[in-house]
RNA sequence: CGAGGUGUAGCGCAGUUUGGUAGCGCGUUUGGUUCGGGACCAAAAGGUCGCAGGUUCAAAUCCUGUCACCUCGACCA
């Protein structure tokens, strides 16, 4: 490819829209261009990246016996009426009417599809496990996309569900998918890409996990524990705590007037948060039935755990008049209010507390849970926090960072199965739901977050297992007959070498290349120009400095061959 | 969906308060001089000022409506 004649401009100037790194290099790079909010066009440049992300992943895909299918983009909504999605569903999922009136979405996911394909005559046992995996476009309405690549409506995206007759069959599957990902993750030339613990959702009991990148500009909020490496969704994340008994005093109601935060009780009463206790009320969401969860003072309630332990959606409530909850002065002791009372566990073991009386501009102080309440069990509701003890090791030394989810690997259980009629026929006869897992890469933002970690204030330094080209070749100035002549006999013999090699044969500044050729990101810079052929070579150099020499002109094409070869196999030498 | 902000040339912006018929920088085109980190000189092209309606002799500017985009929040199978 030749840059003179590239489609996408390259500029110096830093878009309004833009902000995150990923997303002003990728505009300023012209490697794409905003269709919509969330939707976008690509150039070249990163459509050949994305190419060489899809083609690592299904390398890896088939390695573990995966069958590449298509599924459509549009779908009747009878098929996800089947699935009970259709309704469940907000208005992410896409929906229109075709011609003849008939109800249309349009897949954000394709489970539905996927035992579509699969089902009809139940397939005996010895049929299975089998995983069959697509890499298409998905479109979800999200609400809010943002940041470039990295949060879209319409993205590329690998998606993989396989099928298997036993639990222990899927758990075994299941880990050579992680493991396959982990290769994926590695061959994209980000190894540090980390497994977390995340969240099931409602489901109960299934397992899944979240592969995140680490990076500030994540929307993930992640938990790890480097004494054993624990890692964990925050939303997943449990929280533990310790609580020292520090001597038991009498209940005791105490005027609070106007004091209602807990910063406003603890000043006032000249005590800390640790040891106060906090109410935090909750609706159903469908019933607006409240609930009131009582946790340490010093914590905040993790919402995702709570929905998941109450079992249905819920939201902040808005308290109003006449149900028992005296707002501000909610307390544990004679709470009387028309609540779902909820007690997170780190109240455990706690004595000399304050709380509310639910009682206006009184609390209590002396508060001994074991002595004064009839506790039946405690829940895990509270959020962690940098410092909290590790629920695996023990020791309190849990941080807190953020990631971008680049993949997840789920099992799924029988819940499409059942509800979709996906059997198999069992070795006596009888019939049984498939059990499913289901395996996702967002390769568009996979893409994005490994700009994200690979650049520098140039541009991207795109690894060369996904780099648009192995070789960027500038002939520097090529308005010189030698110069052009030797940049062109190098890049036709390049690509007779099987190399993948863009040309810039612009007679432009040599500043104006440099740049271009810093946005593009190229691993390998190739200069040809009357300095380097002065001296019978060419410049050799890595996009990020690790090194530059010159070459004799007679051997370039082989030794750049070479550098290619070398590039590429260390990275794909992984585990 | 809630709050805030912005729409003027491919990109970044000024002009809007106080109405008078659109400008700057970058980029682009042409010619010339330069040439290893976004060169210089000269000339040129490029905009129904988001859209619709209204007020006015006159609207980028004032009024009403609408759309789009951005930020924060809510949401996220």
């Amino acid at each position: 490819m030749k840059l003179s004649s590239m489609l996408g401009d390259r500029f110096r100037e830093t878009p309004a829209d833009c902000q995150i790194i990923s997303q002003i290099y990728m505009i300023r790079g012209g490697y794409m261009k905003q269709v919509a909010n969330g939707i976008y066009s690509l150039y070249t440049p990163a459509r050949r990246i994305v190419r060489k992300i899809e083609n690592i992943i299904r390398e890896e895909m088939d390695a573990v016996d995966g069958q590449e299918v298509l599924f459509p983009v549009v779908m009747p909504a009878d098929l996800w009426r089947e699935s009970g999605r259709y309704d469940s569903i907000g208005s992410e999922l896409a929906r229109f009417k075709d011609r003849g009136g008939n109800d249309m979405v349009l897949g954000m996911t394709h489970e539905e599809a996927s035992v579509q394909l699969v089902r009809g005559t139940p397939k005996p046992e010895s049929a299975f496990p089998f995983m069959i995996y697509q890499i298409q476009t998905k479109f979800r309405d999200e609400p809010r996309a943002r940041g470039g690549l990295i949060r879209v409506r319409e993205f590329t995206m690998k998606d993989a569900y396989s099928f298997h007759t036993s639990q222990a069959d899927l758990e075994e599957y299941y880990a050579r998918c992680y493991h396959a990902y982990e290769r994926i993750f590695a061959r994209c030339g980000v190894p540090e890409v980390v497994a977390v613990k995340s969240d099931s959702g409602m489901m109960g009991g299934n397992i899944s996990h979240e592969f995140m990148l680490l990076t500030d500009i994540g929307e993930d909020t992640i938990v790890t524990c480097p004494a054993c490496g624990y890692r964990s969704n925050m939303e997943a994340a449990d929280c533990v705590v310790k609580n020292e008994k520090v001597g038991s005093a009498p209940l005791t109601k105490v005027a609070t007037p106007g004091q209602k935060t807990i910063e406003e009780v603890c000043t006032f009463l000249n005590s800390v948060p640790e040891r106060s206790v906090k109410a935090v009320v909750y609706q159903e969401n469908l019933t607006d039935k409240y609930i009131v969860v009582f946790l340490r003072g010093d914590l905040e309630v993790n919402e995702t755990k709570l929905r998941n332990f109450v079992g249905c959606e819920i939201h902040p409530a808005e308290v109003e008049e006449g149900h028992g909850i005296v707002k501000g002065f909610i307390g544990p002791v004679n709470f009387t209010g028309d609540a779902r009372v909820l007690f997170d566990k780190s109240l455990d073991g706690t004595d000399n507390m304050i709380c509310g009386a639910n009682e206006i501009d009184c609390h209590y102080t002396g508060l001994d849970i074991e002595r004064d309440l009839k506790i039946e069990s405690f829940c895990d509701v509270a959020k962690t926090y940098a410092g909290a003890i590790c629920p695996v090791c023990g020791k309190p030394e849990i941080q807190i960072s953020r990631g971008v989810e680049v993949g997840n690997i789920f099992q799924l259980g029988t819940k499409y199965s059942h509800s979709m009629g996906l059997q198999y026929q069992t070795k006596d006869g009888g019939f049984a739901d498939v059990i499913m897992g289901c395996y996702g890469i967002g390769v568009g933002r996979l893409c994005a977050s490994v700009c994200e970690v690979r650049h520098d204030d140039y541009g991207p330094i795109w690894p060369i297992t996904i780099a648009p080209w192995q070789v960027h070749l500038c002939a520097m100035r090529a308005d010189k007959p030698e110069v052009k002549e030797a940049a062109d006999q190098l890049y036709d013999a390049l690509q007779q070498a099987g190399v993948e090699v863009i040309y810039d044969d612009r007679p432009v500044s040599a500043g104006v290349m440099f740049s271009d050729a810093d946005l593009l990101g190229v691993p390998v810079r190739v200069i040809v120009s009357p300095k380097t052929l002065g001296r019978g070579a060419i410049d050799l150099a890595a996009r990020d400095k690790s090194f530059r020499r010159d070459v004799p002109v007679e051997s370039a094409c082989e030794e750049i061959s070479a550098t290619v070869r070398e590039m590429l196999s260390a990275i794909n030498n992984v585990e």
